[in-house]
Formats: C-alpha cells, sequence, structure tokens
RNA sequence: GGCGGUGUAGCUCAGUGGCCAGAGCAGAGGAAUCAUAAUCCUUUUGUCGGGGGUUCGACUCCCUCCACCGCCA
C-alpha cells in the first residue's frame, strides 16, 4: 500500500493584517489532517501554508504604528506562527510574500511575460473603489449612487497600469475545466466558474503606481510600479516549490495536488490563477478544492457582531484535539457548517468521551484489574461467525472508509465509520461481559475479550491519529502501541499488538464536559424554576448586531397621494417622494388613516425591502408604525420641514 | 431576472426504480454495573415540501407549483 506518490496540499497564504480566526484555523487543520494521512500512506507529502504580506492596509497599519512595513509583517506573522504550532499544524514550508525567495520569483515571472507580451500597459480611465481597492464599474456602484452621486469611498481616477491579457485564456479554460471534472470541486463550484465564464472575460490589471501603493513588489520593467495581489500571492504556490529557482523540487512536487480555499476566493483561484499558469507554461493544478464556512449558528461570523468563534478559546477548554475533531467530523466538505457551543459539546460527549473515551477507560481498567497491566494473550486467529470476527469486520470497514473518503475528500465520513466501529466495540464488550468472565477459573475467555477490544482500539486510533495526533499517541501508549508512528500497514492484520507488553499507567482521554449551554454567552441567570427552553428563547431572542441593523435602510418620505386599495379595508396605496425618486409602497393603515390625513406627512419607510405584490399592486417598501392592541400610530420625524430621502438610523 | 442547488423522524443528515424508508443526537422504557452518571437493548412520531404524470412498482425518473440557499445580473 505505501508508495510514492506525491501529495502536494496548500491553504490560502493568510493576509498578515487580519487576526487570524476559526476559517484560517478550520483550512489550515484540514490540510494538516490531510497531510497527515498521505504521510502515514508512505506518500511524497509536502504541505505548504504561508502569509501574504503586502498591499495598502499593511502600508497604512504600519504607518499608523510608525514603524517599517517590514518590521510591522514580522511582527505579525507570528500570530500565525504560533497559532500553527498551538494547533499541531506539521506544515513543510511557511512562505511569506515578502521572502526574497519569493519577490524574485514573482519579478522573474512578470518579466518573462512582460517580454512575451502577456502583459501590456493601458490607460484605465474609470472608477477605483478605495474600500476594497479594486476599480469598479458603473453597475457595481452600490445602490442609490450613481456617476453623478458617488459614495465617498469611490473615486474617478485616471492612470497608467500594467494589464495581463487574461482574457486570451476564456475559451482555453472553459475547455479545460470541461475536460477535467475533477480540476475544480465539488461539482457545483465547478459550475459556478463556468458560469462566470460565460460572460466576457477582460484583462487583468495586475499593477499600481507607486505613488498610491508601495508596499509591494516592484515590477522589473516599470520601477514607478509595484504587482497587484494576483502575481504576488497567487504565486507563492510555485515559488515555494522552486519554480525558477530549483528544478529538481518542483517537478517533485508540481503540480499540486489540492489547492484548498474558502468558497470566498472561488474565482481568484480557478479563473485567474490558472490563466496565469496557462500564460507561463506551467501545469495545471490537479484540484481546487472549495470548501464552506464555518458559520455561528445560522448566522454568517462577522466581527462586528461579534460572534466569532476564537480557536484558541475552544482548544484550551477542550484540548486542541478536540477541537480539530469537531471541524473534521462536524463539516461536510464544501457545504457551510455551524459552529455552536451546544453543538460542540455534544458532539465531544458522544463520540469523544462516552464512546471512545470510555470504551479505552473499562478495557484499560480491566486489564490493570485482571492481566497485570500487560497486554493479555487473545486468540491467535479469529473463529468465523464468532462475535470477535464480526466486531474485526466493522474495524476493517471503518480501514477502508477512512482510505476512501479521504481520497474522495469526505473526512467526516470517515471519521464517522471509525465511531461505527467504536460504537461496535462497546457493543461487544457488552456481549462479551468481561466483568463476568472475570469471575470464572479460566480466565482464557476474559484475556480473549480485552486483547480483541485492545486490537480494535489499535486500529481505531491509527485512524484518527491524522485528526487528533497527541490523543491518539497518547492513546496507543495507553493500549501498548507504542509512540512511533501508526504503521497503515499492521491495520488490516489482526493480532499486532504484542502479548506481554507492559501498559503504562492511564487517565481519561476526554473528560466529560457537563451541561452543554444554549449560547457562547453566559446567559443571565434565570429563574431556576424556568425550563431550558425559556432561557433559551431569552438568549436567542433577538439581540442583533448593528450590522444587522444596518441591512435595513431606513430613509425619510414625503406622501404625495394616497387612495384606499379596492376590496381591501386595511390598505392605503402610497405615491412616496424619497429625495426626488418616486416610489409606490401598500400599507395597512386603513383602518387608522384615511388619505386625506397622511398627505403631505413626512414618514419613514425602510427603503431597501425587496419588492412585494399586495392585491396586485407593487409594494416598494414598507412603512413604519407604532402599534399596541387596535391603536396605531405613523412614525414621522419631529420637524416641520425636513427633506425626504434622508437616511435614518 | 438567469443558472444551479436544497426541501426525508424534534435536530443534523444518509438513502442515484422494488423486501415493513434509515443512522447519529435528543425523548421514553428496560437491562447491566467493567467504565468518564458512561454502556447495551427496546421504543414513538415520518402526507419522504404540494400537485400531476411515466411505470407492474417512485423518496428515487419527468412536469408543475411553493419555500429556502448559492453564484451571477
Amino acid at each position: 500500500m505505501s508508495d510514492n506518490t506525491p501529495f502536494y496540499v496548500t491553504t490560502p497564504i493568510y493576509y498578515v493584517n487580519d487576526k487570524p480566526h476559526i476559517g484560517h484555523a478550520y483550512t489550515t487543520m484540514l490540510a494538516d489532517t490531510l497531510a497527515r494521512s498521505h504521510r502515514l500512506l508512505g506518500h511524497d507529502t509536502w504541505f505548504l501554508t504561508g502569509s501574504d504580506e503586502h498591499g495598502q492596509k499593511v502600508q497604512e497599519a504600519a504607518a499608523a504604528r510608525g514603524v517599517p512595513a517590514q518590521a510591522h509583517v514580522d511582527e505579525m506573522v507570528l500570530r500565525f506562527q504560533e497559532l500553527w504550532e498551538r494547533l499541531e499544524i506539521t506544515h513543510d514550508d511557511f512562505i511569506r510574500t515578502t521572502d526574497p525567495r519569493h519577490t524574485k520569483v514573482v519579478q522573474d515571472i512578470l518579466q518573462d511575460l512582460y517580454d512575451r507580451g502577456e502583459i501590456y500597459q493601458a490607460e484605465y480611465d474609470g472608477l477605483y473603489d478605495v474600500r476594497s481597492e479594486t476599480f469598479i464599474t458603473e453597475k457595481d456602484l452600490p445602490d442609490g449612487s450613481s456617476l453623478a452621486n458617488l459614495p465617498d469611498h469611490v473615486k474617478v481616477i485616471q492612470e497608467t497600469n500594467y494589464f495581463f491579457r487574461m482574457s486570451n485564456y476564456q475559451e482555453w479554460l472553459i475547455q479545460y475545466i470541461e475536460d477535467n471534472p475533477e480540476f475544480i470541486q465539488p461539482d457545483f463550484r465547478r459550475n459556478e466558474t463556468l458560469g462566470f465564464l460565460r460572460k466576457e472575460l477582460s484583462d487583468l490589471c495586475i499593477s499600481r503606481p507607486k505613488a498610491r501603493l508601495s508596499w509591494g513588489i516592484e515590477l522589473p520593467f516599470d520601477p514607478e510600479f509595484v504587482t497587484y495581489v494576483w502575481f504576488d500571492a497567487l504565486v507563492n504556490y510555485i515559488s515555494a516549490v522552486g519554480y525558477k529557482s530549483d528544478d529538481a523540487q518542483f517537478a517533485r512536487r508540481w503540480p499540486v495536488q489540492v489547492h484548498l480555499i474558502g468558497k470566498d476566493i472561488l474565482t481568484t483561484h480557478t479563473v485567474y490563477w490558472p490563466t496565469m499558469l496557462k500564460a507561463m507554461g506551467v501545469a495545471m493544478p490537479k484540484t481546487i478544492f472549495a470548501h464552506g464556512w464555518w458559520l455561528s449558528g445560522r448566522d454568517k461570523m462577522s466581527k462586528s457582531t461579534g460572534n466569532v468563534v476564537n480557536p484558541l478559546d475552544y482548544a484550551d477548554r477542550f484540548g486542541v484535539d478536540a477541537l480539530r475533531y469537531f471541524l473534521i467530523a462536524e463539516m461536510n466538505l464544501g457545504q457551510d457548517a455551524s459552529f455552536t457551543e451546544e453543538v460542540f459539546i455534544k458532539r465531544y460527549n458522544s463520540d469523544l468521551a462516552n464512546d471512545l473515551g470510555n470504551l479505552t477507560s473499562r478495557v484499560l481498567k480491566m486489564v490493570h484489574t485482571h492481566c497485570d497491566a500487560k497486554v493479555p494473550k487473545g486468540p491467535t486467529a479469529l473463529a468465523s461467525g464468532s462475535e470477535e470476527a464480526a466486531l474485526w469486520t466493522h474495524v476493517q470497514q471503518a480501514v477502508e472508509q477512512m482510505d476512501h473518503q479521504v481520497r474522495s475528500m469526505r473526512p467526516d465520513l470517515g471519521v464517522a465509520a471509525v465511531m461505527t466501529a467504536i460504537r461496535e466495540a462497546n457493543k461487544y464488550i457488552g456481549a462479551r461481559a468481561p466483568w463476568k468472565q472475570a469471575k470464572e477459573d479460566d480466565k482464557q475467555p476474559l484475556y480473549d475479550t480485552l486483547y480483541v477490544a485492545l486490537e480494535a482500539l489499535r486500529v481505531c486510533s491509527a485512524l484518527l491519529y491524522p485528526v487528533m495526533p497527541a490523543k491518539m499517541t497518547a492513546l496507543r501508549n495507553q493500549i501498548g502501541a507504542g509512540e512511533a508512528l501508526p504503521v497503515v500497514e499492521d491495520l488490516r492484520k489482526y493480532g499486532q499488538l504484542a502479548v506481554g507488553t507492559s501498559l503504562p499507567e492511564s487517565e481519561g482521554l476526554f473528560p466529560r464536559h457537563q451541561k452543554p449551554k444554549p449560547a457562547p454567552e453566559a446567559a443571565p441567570k434565570a429563574d431556576p424554576k424556568e425550563k431550558a427552553p425559556a432561557a433559551e428563547q431569552v438568549v436567542t431572542l433577538d439581540e442583533i448586531g448593528i450590522d444587522d441593523f444596518f441591512k435595513a435602510k431606513l430613509k425619510t418620505a414625503v406622501v404625495r397621494e394616497a387612495e384606499k386599495v379596492e376590496g381591501a379595508d386595511k390598505l392605503l396605496k402610497l405615491q412616496l417622494d424619497v429625495g426626488g425618486e418616486s416610489r409606490q409602497i401598500v400599507a395597512g393603515i386603513a383602518q387608522h388613516y384615511s388619505p386625506e390625513d397622511v398627505v403631505g406627512k413626512t414618514i419613514v419607510i425602510v427603503s431597501n425591502l425587496k419588492p412585494a405584490t399586495i392585491r396586485g399592486i407593487e409594494s416598494r417598501g414598507m412603512l413604519l408604525a407604532a402599534s399596541k392592541g387596535k391603536q396605531l400610530t405613523l412614525v414621522t420625524v419631529d420637524a416641520d420641514e425636513f427633506p425626504s430621502g434622508a437616511k435614518v438610523g
């Protein structure tokens, strides 16, 4: 089974100015689990991660602190490097885009492409979004703004830049994606990319004038410019493995087996990067795999709502391996997954504490009590049809499943198969009742039971090792399998534990955690008589973040006309003036206001509500009104003359 | 608006034409007492989103409607 198939896996390089969060940690742990799995299989494995260190934000952050940019990133990068150490990440290399080995290669590539006409200079005359540091078109403008009325963060600029002839490769890329189904995964992301490619692809702006951005890699053919992100960040995947610097290494590693990415950077990796490689004449990645996001419950995690899960909190409270297990077991790769403390503790308790931890504990306690803390002598072969053989079959199914599912990028299913085997082992113990066997004069049945159970643990611990390296090493040590890395060949062979091996004192691997709380933040102490559901409501009912609030765009509006809606006794149709724009809404206020009452009033509306058709009449927005019981009053503004279209909030 | 997806037990999901539709978690009852108040057994609820069609037979294929999600506009 062992071979020398190369396995090269990457994470995106993380923006050094960002604070590390669960998204970074997840991708990196996933890559680590894959890398460890392939190393066990004997594959020639290389795991690369790193940091993206150029750009405006770094330049500004460094300036704000009054330190040179390089000193700033040297300091910031440690937050990632230290986190990876803490999370048992075993990357083989960590590339920084400020490394000379990287900047040199970037410049070589740019010069080469420029010489070959793949990069050209052109005048850009249009809109620039300062906030996202990107060029935009009129279509990209936020609602309510226009060329005549630009938002503060959008500027009209005219500047010279350099462009990469990406558009030349559109047809080729479509064909390539269609010919190579494994290239972009999961397949619905592949479809998205093909959808993106149905419209015309433009050339890619790859530079910024130094006047605006100096913290970057200088274009070798024009010292007035630095290269902007794409030819800097993406190139890390090849600069780190010897492209244009170490042909032997590059030949050994490339093409990469898997680029792991989050779904938010799909297009850069499935459109920009392949066309860049094509222009360079470099082979395509085998697979670009986009995973989903971790949600906080059902909501996107967001800094401003404060619901960002800090991976270190969980690592501190439950252990790094428990966190790794949760992240791998809980996410169906590709889909989004939900991270809550309640779900975390539930899974921790049921899988790790109750099933695996307790199985280990009950088996080892008996070995210590009845077998003099030595691996007992079990059956030399498993009689077909026996309970032992049945358990072993389940364990072997887990071996096969893990192998298959890791290759299919579904480690969650592999882990689930191992848990099934572990539950079978618990059933086996129950069926054999070794505590009864221990009371018999003939101890051999007892020894048989315990040895077979230990063998099941040996195999399962090896299968889970890539996910929980430290805990599984501890477990393997406790059952006498030694501290060395598991050997894959031994997983299909029964009877590998050496009889008579002395076992060390063992302690619980996964202590149980009490009482899943409904939400991460401690809820205010409710009346003890109140049952959980009530408390849950208190917590989940409805504090929203400022972000949520601002999703609703509230504006003032003046009612120009109003009329009753025929056939509906509650509805009025209103024609509004909202900052010069007219708009029609339907409001259920007819029992409280007559049309004459409301004309001329300045009211408040939700301006970005999805249009609805009420009684066949289009309603674009809703007005605000206070109501209690049967009373209702419109929300108006406290000034006699106030312009319509004003922002409220 | 265009393209795609999803809708199966209280929750999370599996199930690519055929025995009474499944798993884990949660709930209920019981057994056991080696073990981390852990384990094991039994057990309830399913119009398989609605409607129509193809078929001897559909959760599974086709059409349509509804709801939600993703990407794009």
